[in-house]
DNA sequence: AATGAATGAGTTTTCATTCAT
DNA sequence: AATGAATGAAAACTCATTCAT
């Protein structure tokens, strides 16, 4: 009885999710065919259908887990130091994590749900962050800018994976002792 | 068959691209499909061919007329304070801007050409700044960090029309001067 | 491996039989998937293929049956009102059945077999009434007559399982009364 | 310019649809695929989506045609022998006609548009004859029994077009003056 | 005997591009 | 110069059928 195991229904899922992600971040999202995808995960056309409606859903299914990865990652760190080590994460991350990430963006221009996922899910994770700030600066303000040094240095980690991550974090460390200290 | 004026083909082929652009920010480069361009733009099909050789030429002539508004944007304003007018001028720009620095970053994954635009055009214009790193900071990683917050601000103004631009580059202003200052 | 009972095997073989003649009399045979059929009787995908061939085996089998109690409806009414019994009939039964009849005629046209059923079973059935031919009139063509007051009859209630029989066959009978008077 | 008249246009779109006619009237128009159309009427996929936004749209105004077609068709025979004009003309028209007829009753059992098109179509023609039903018979289920007899000829034209439609009207003639003389 | 995951050929449909007018 | 009807290759998706368990 191929009544199989929730574990391997689990896994197939995951390979199909997996080898999506590839082609997603290889390619982009709408130069990735369902064949390419196929071609990727090594099952058959049907049974990519069987576990997702289609691309969109698969699309949506990704960013999920991107988020999620992402919020993970930061209430995994510790507490105080845990901005400096989102950013030393992306420079662990291959490569494709950062190009799914621009993937993601550009689709959220067209969908509201992903763009409200994209929003609160950096916010939130930055929310601890909000009562470092120091006095005369606008703390709103300043969650966002520190968001924007996350987000560019995903940008820039896309386009070249050789960039130097330390030297970059090291930076912001700097600045960020130089606006606290008063 | 009237042989028109050079200004005359000048004209139509800008006609095109605003439409084009207008489509692209709207729905990514790879949902707009010819027709919805040649519907927004009002002219045939067979006339976009006569002055681009297909989208792809299309897409790559946005990305450059992108590239070149923001260096002129840059080079047009006082030499000092040229970053943080760039940061505020993003405010200004209309949302549509934004969402196309996302589609061209998306597909600058795909695209050598199009990554090496990406890169150069805004390492050059920040350039000139690159004197100002104070000691005990690394030149380059400053600069990096300088592009992320232009480019986490683009991503920010793409998700979010009515983010507070000023406040923003008030925390980015504070920031460089406690880092200059010795 | 269990071997069952004969009888539990023609139970389960008449199980999915029931099941598509439900799905194809609410769907058509060719908007009726064998997912449908499977979902609709309950057992799995492989099981059905270990009664049947394939679709085309299901539907020949529903038109034979479907044949078969034409004929024996008929049989089992008494001789000389026989064919008024058959009219009588169709009101009493389910739109369902009319409605398969329909998608059975619809099968005839690209199948020999399914045709030659289809001619053989009504004209047999009605062979018995030839003698009733009155003077004057070409006793074929008042049989095909007959028959094709028994297949509007079906089509009407198809369409409309509310629509008055015995009104419609008692202007049969007073017909047939008019036609037989000398 | 290729502009072209409207009238070539109209061609066009006739054109496909006398196609499609002719494969449905063979295959059904579920065992019809585009493919098959498009081969059958010599253009190419993509101009068929051009003038039809799919199968289903086809189909359905293959049905407003058929209608169309019986409801001129009996308004332009004389107003008292309309009825037998209409069986008359099933069988100068080809067996297609009557096939496609078979067709467009299967899809009614889907449709609510199609069963009501179907059911008003037929109704309406004979309207007309109402008043022709004598004494001591239901005029409604008169009128029923004239279009059962109309189907049937349908459905048995469909499965032999060598019926004798001659001697079949003359049955119906003779049936009709018997009840008509008093 | 029974299951249902897996297959892959076939279906509908879209869309960048061409070309006769 | 300009049109838009026409193309056809490729895309997304379906579904009858098989087979390992």
């Amino acid at each position: 009885m191929p009544k199989v195991s929730e574990a391997h229904l689990q896994a197939r899922r995951q390979q199909i999710l997996d080898a999506a992600a590839v082609c997603f971040a290889r390619d982009g999202f709408h130069r990735t065919s369902m064949q390419d995808i196929v071609r990727e995960c090594g099952v058959s056309a049907g049974l990519v259908y069987r576990y997702f409606s289609g691309k969109d859903e698969m699309i949506a299914e990704i960013v999920r887990d991107w988020h999620a990865h992402r919020a993970s990652a930061l209430t995994s760190s510790a507490p105080g130091a845990a901005y400096l080590d989102l950013l030393r994460e992306i420079g662990t991350s291959d490569a494709p994590d950062a190009r799914l990430a621009l993937q993601v963006w550009a689709e959220s221009v067209r969908s509201d749900e992903l763009r409200a996922l994209a929003r609160d899910g950096i916010s939130q994770a930055l929310e601890a962050t909000r009562e470092q700030a120091p006095a005369g600066v606008d703390p709103e303000a300043l969650i966002r800018v520190l968001i924007a040094v996350y987000q560019g240095l995903l940008v820039q980690t896309a386009w070249d994976s050789e960039l130097d991550n330390a030297a970059f974090v090291d930076v912001v460390e700097e600045v960020l002792r130089r606006l606290t200290a008063e």
